[in-house]
This record gives structure tokens, C-alpha cells and sequence, in this order.
RNA sequence: GUGCCCAUAGCUCAGCUGGAUAGAGCAACGCCCUUCUAAGGCGUAGGCCUUGGGUUCGAAUCCCCAUGGGCACACCA
């Protein structure tokens, strides 16, 4: 649970507080109220390890030029039992450190003793927090939304457990409302023709066009038989849906396990209706004085939700909206089953929910703040320079599983995950399976396939990889060494910005920048025939590119080979 | 019509709560394997950060306007 990046800038900012009451003593600074500052890893490596800017944010309170306040500040610091080895003063004033190489072998001896560990921070305190995604139409198989919004959520709550948060992954089967009637009515529909004829009753015309909806009806009717023509056709739909419903499930499960997610909880929409949870949801917003009757219906004042417009809860025909089963959802998740905090994600198409949502869970007495909506915007598929519609094997829309079917579940979870939530995602089919140097993905891969056959070899030479107290680190000392040590030292810092702005693309790219760092050391340094205290040292660092590259990939859940 | 998101190299994208010369990868071009995996490395070239205003010592970043894309506005979920 070491950080040594958050250790450095903790000791910045104490020397640089302390240089600014200092200075203020002296009077060389005018009083003034200071508790934080913002410490930066610099671009440019002439600008030293960490620079931070506060010089220039107190100029006017200050009443200095900010180069002036920087050196008052450089002027005054101490830095004694700390990493910092030089400070300066550079550019309109930033205040810029170099700090010893003692700190990088230091994080060679954190990755060491941490191995898997590394890069488990504790900033969530064992919060309880629920993420809440894909949460898939279970009248269907799995599309590109589910399969962005399950590969992001899934790295968000990965990153979030490795942040120190007590995390529950939550599927939401919506398996009541419409959308189940419509399967209903679909599978009748199709029940009916496939025993007298296409012709026989006319599909309906918001219905499921899906083959698999017919797919079902041909299973059951081998089961079953046409024994169900003349029941009650309430009844018999019911019956459909219990056949078919555990049946997509079933390959829902089946398919997210495959592509690498399991999830905690599956909590059955049905339940909140069967039961006190939407009932009381709605009496305590009538208490509330939050909703208004209307041609029938029971709708959510619109003041309440900062909108014109009201919103329906129970329709006319006595039967709740989603809207009220999802206010009930979440006091569940809150009230019932004690989450401190809650994230969904939602594909971009949902945007609308979301300040209604948030505003409707202040209604009932929630605060709003515990609940983050992660929006990802939608997916497009290319193949051949086009978009691609089409599963190449079935000829049916693509689902997930023809995606991982196609380029394989390491690729799909990568490239899903290499962009931010907002932006939205093209994905090459032709790129994700290639595997060449213009994929990415192989790129991670082939490094830690290189360093193992690497430490293989060395092994059958006899050659082990040494503990930390039996090496001279002292001797990695070459540029390329510091570089990738440098990267390997982000790699908490890495989590720890992950979780807090839940925007974890930012992984696969750091990934593979240790990745592009240790490839440029294995270029320019060789370990196997060196000097035998230097291919010790060497030998360390290799073993802790090889944890820290293994590590975010078990966190992507993606594989990380040994050989390729 | 109202609201939300997006616009950065030829392409796909980073750019943290405003900071130093705007960064990667791919594609292009030129080098590097008698030596631990060349699925690799090193280098070159490539930019009016969509336009126009504003705030600031300082703007790709914040605010407004315009343009061009995506999406949402149901007694659907």
C-alpha cells in the first residue's frame, strides 16, 4: 500500500508550506492563508521530477512578480531528510525539483515486496460502493453497449477495489414493464405461425423482429408442442416468457464470463414490484408532496425535477412506470442494502435520466452527490473502411459474443477501454486482429511475453532473480533505466487518478507506456552476459516491469501471455 | 424548437482542478539483428488545438456567439 509518488509530493508541499510561513515570519512575504498546492510531473525532463506552480498563484496576494515570490520561496526552503536533491527556479515561475535516485530504487523495493499487490491503494477506507452496468434487455442478446458500458464498468470496479473500496458488481435483469410484454407478445406471435403458418396471426408491430425470438418458440415446441394454441392467451404468454427469459439470461451470463465479468449481484426488476419497494417509494413521495394527479395518472411534479414538464409514475391503467421502479431501485440500493455510494453506467442515449434521476433521489431524501452516472457514447464498427453492421459468421447484427468471437476478448477489452467514456468509440475490426505492431495490444503483450521467456532462460542458466538486499540497484543508472523506473513508480498515482475521476482509459495507455519504456531498455541495456552484479540489478528491474505490466492487466482482464 | 455531449497531426486519440517549446500510437520516410523474442529499437517529417469574441500575468483547457457532427426530449426502458 506504498505510494511513493504521493509520498514525494507530500514532502514538496511540506518543504514548500513550510518555506512560505518561513518567508512570511521574515516578512519577506506578506500574510497570507495557504493549505495546498499543486505539485506536477513536468513534460520536459529538463524541468526536473516535480514542479509546482504555487509561486505564480499567490502573485497577487503577494504583491510580487512571481519569479521574485519563487526564489523567496527556493530562498527559504529546507530540505533536509527528504528526496529532493536540487530546487529551481524556471520559466514565468515555476518552482521546479530534482530529487536523488534514491527514490527510484525505493520503488523498485515497494514493487518487490508488494508484487501483485502493487499498486492497491487505500483511499476508499472499505466504502461501500455498488457499480451497477451493462444491466442488459434480457429479450436479446448482448450488443456494442453492453459490451463498451461491461468492459468499463467492470475496469471501474476493479480500479475502485484496488483503490480500497468494498465493491459489489450489479446486474440489473429488467424483467418486468413493456419490454417484457412486447417479448411476450412476440414470442405468441411467433408460437402461433410457426405451427399453422407465417400468414396465420400478423406479427406484432412493435415486436421483436430477432430470429431468436422464433428460436425460442422452435425449442418449446419441440418440448412442448402445439398444446398451448388453445390456452388463454395471457396465461400462455407467461408461460413463454418463464421458457425463454432464463434462457437469455442464461447466455447473457454466459457471454459477460466469457468476456471476463461476473458479477456479485443479479437483482430482478420484478422484485422491487413483488415487493413494498415501488409502493413505498411512491406513498413517500406523496408524502412528500412531490406528485399530482392527473387524466388518471400519478405523475412527478415537474418543479421537483427542475423540468416543465411532469413526469408519469403510475400510469392510468394502475401499473408504474420505469421511472417510479427506478427511484425505487436506488432507494434500495441506498436505504435497504446500505451503499454509500452508487455508479451506473449508462450508454450516452440515457443522458436525460440523469438529472431527473439525481433530482427525483432528492425527493425522497437521498443526497444526490452519492450517486455518479457514467455516460459512454455508443460504438461504431468498421470493417474494410466501413461501418460494419453484420456479424461475419451468423449475418445477424453483431453481439458481443461475435465480437469476442472475432477478435478475441484481450483486444475487445482493450480497445474498449483505450478511450475516454465521453468520446465516442470506432472500432476496427481489421486493426483488433492483427497482430502486428499496429495493434496495441500486442504491443503490452509482447513485452511480457519478452521478459518472460527472458527470466525462463536466465533460469535454466542458473540465473535467478535476486531479492532487493542481495543487488546494488545503485547500478541501474542509465537513462533508460531511470525511465522505466520512473513509470513503474506511477503505477499507484495511475489507480489512484482512475478511481477518482472514474475515467480508467487512462490505464491502457499507461500500460502501454511501460510497455514502449521497456522495450527502449531492452535495447539499450542486456542483462544476460553482463557483469554478474549488474545483471542482478537489471535482473530486479526486469521482474518488476514484468509485475507492474501483469498487474494493470489483470485489472483490464486481459491475459498476459508468457510466450508468443 | 428545447436540452446534453463532442470538435486537437493524413488517421485514431491523450492533454489532470488554466501554466513552460501542445503530446502519443498508426500511416510515411531513413537507419539498427554473429549477442536475452525485429510482434522490437533509434531518428526525420507532420499543428492557425473548427471560426470569432471575452476573462487572465498566461487559454487547447474557463465564459459567450457561430459552424459542423452525435444524442435525448413517450402513460418506452
Amino acid at each position: 500500500m506504498k505510494n511513493i509518488t504521493e509520498k514525494i509530493r507530500q514532502q514538496i508541499k511540506d518543504v514548500v508550506l513550510g518555506s512560505i510561513h518561513k518567508s512570511i515570519e521574515n516578512e519577506e512575504l506578506p500574510s497570507l492563508d495557504i493549505t495546498d498546492i499543486l505539485i506536477e510531473i513536468p513534460r520536459e525532463k529538463g524541468y526536473g521530477d516535480f514542479s509546482t506552480n504555487v509561486a505564480m498563484q499567490i502573485t497577487k496576494v503577494a504583491k510580487k512578480a512571481p519569479r521574485q515570490v519563487a526564489e523567496i520561496i527556493i530562498r527559504n526552503i529546507d530540505v533536509k531528510d527528504t528526496y529532493i536533491k536540487k530546487v529551481t527556479c524556471a520559466g514565468p515561475g515555476f518552482i521546479n525539483f530534482t530529487l536523488d535516485t534514491k527514490y527510484l530504487y525505493d520503488a523498485i523495493e515497494i514493487i518487490k515486496e508488494e508484487k501483485e499487490q502493487y499498486g492497491h491503494i487505500n483511499i476508499g477506507n472499505g466504502k461501500k460502493v455498488m457499480v451497477e452496468f451493462v444491466s442488459a434487455n434480457p429479450t436479446g442478446p448482448l450488443h456494442m453497449g453492453n459490451a463498451r458500458g461491461g468492459a468499463l464498468g467492470d475496469l471501474i470496479a476493479s480500479v475502485l477495489d484496488a483503490a480500497g473500496y468494498d465493491v459489489t458488481r450489479e446486474f440489473l435483469i429488467n424483467d418486468a414493464g413493456n419490454q417484457i410484454v412486447k417479448f411476450g407478445t412476440s414470442l405468441e406471435a411467433r408460437y402461433i405461425q410457426l405451427i399453422k403458418g407465417a400468414d396465420a396471426v400478423p406479427f406484432p408491430q412493435d415486436g421483436y423482429q430477432g430470429e431468436d425470438i422464433a428460436e425460442h418458440m422452435k425449442d418449446f415446441i419441440e418440448i412442448h408442442g402445439d398444446k398451448y394454441l388453445d390456452v388463454d392467451s395471457e396465461e400462455r404468454r407467461k408461460v413463454f416468457v418463464d421458457f425463454a427469459l432464463p434462457r437469455n439470461l442464461g447466455k447473457i451470463k454466459e457471454g459477460l464470463e466469457s468476456y471476463g465479468i461476473h458479477f456479485d449481484v443479479w437483482f430482478s426488476e420484478q422484485t422491487l414490484h413483488k415487493g413494498n419497494d415501488v409502493a413505498e417509494t411512491i406513498q413517500l413521495l406523496k408524502d412528500n408532496d412531490c406528485t399530482i394527479e392527473n387524466e388518471g395518472a400519478l405523475w412527478l411534479k415537474g418543479s421537483v425535477i427542475g423540468s416543465e414538464k411532469d413526469e408519469v409514475l403510475v400510469r392510468n391503467n394502475g401499473i408504474p412506470t420505469y421511472f417510479a421502479a427506478d427511484i425505487a431501485y436506488h432507494r434500495n440500493k441506498f436505504e435497504k442494502r446500505g451503499f454509500e455510494w452508487v455508479i451506473n453506467l449508462w450508454g450516452a442515449d440515457h443522458h436525460g435520466h440523469v438529472a431527473r434521476m439525481k433530482a427525483a433521489m432528492t425527493a425522497i431524501g437521498i443526497s444526490p452527490d452519492k450517486l455518479d452516472v457514467v455516460l459512454f457514447q455508443l460504438v461504431r464498427l468498421y470493417r474494410n473502411g466501413e461501418i460494419a453492421r453484420m456479424s461475419k459468421r451468423t449475418g445477424k447484427s453483431i453481439s458481443l459474443m461475435d465480437l469476442v468471437d472475432e477478435v478475441g476478448k484481450d483486444a475487445v477489452r482493450f480497445f474498449f477501454n483505450n478511450k475516454t467514456s465521453g468520446s465516442h468509440l470506432d472500432f476496427d475490426l481489421d486493426l483488433a486482429v492483427k497482430q502486428s505492431n499496429e495493434n496495441p495490444v500486442f504491443y503490452v503483450q509482447y513485452a511480457h511475453a519478452r521478459i518472460c521467456s527472458m527470466l525462463k532462460l536466465l533460469e535454466s542458466e542458473g540465473v535467478h532473480v535476486p531479492s532487493v538486499k542481495d543487488a546494488n540497484l545503485e547500478l541501474l543508472d542509465k537513462e533508460e533505466e531511470f525511465e522505466l523506473i520512473k513509470k513503474l513508480s506511477e503505477y499507484p498515482d495511475e489507480v489512484r487518478i482512475s478511481a477518482e475521476t472514474l475515467e480508467p482509459s487512462r490505464l491502457t495507455r499507461y500500460v502501454l507506456e511501460v510497455a514502449a519504456a521497456f522495450h527502449s531498455f531492452y535495447n539499450a541495456c542486456r542483462v544476460r552476459g553482463e557483469e554478474e552484479q549488474l545483471v542482478k540489478a537489471r535482473l530486479i528491474l526486469v521482474d518488476c516491469t514484468r509485475i507492474v505490466i501483469k498487474n494493470v492487466l489483470d485489472l483490464l482482464s486481459i491475459s498476459a501471455p508468457d510466450r508468443m
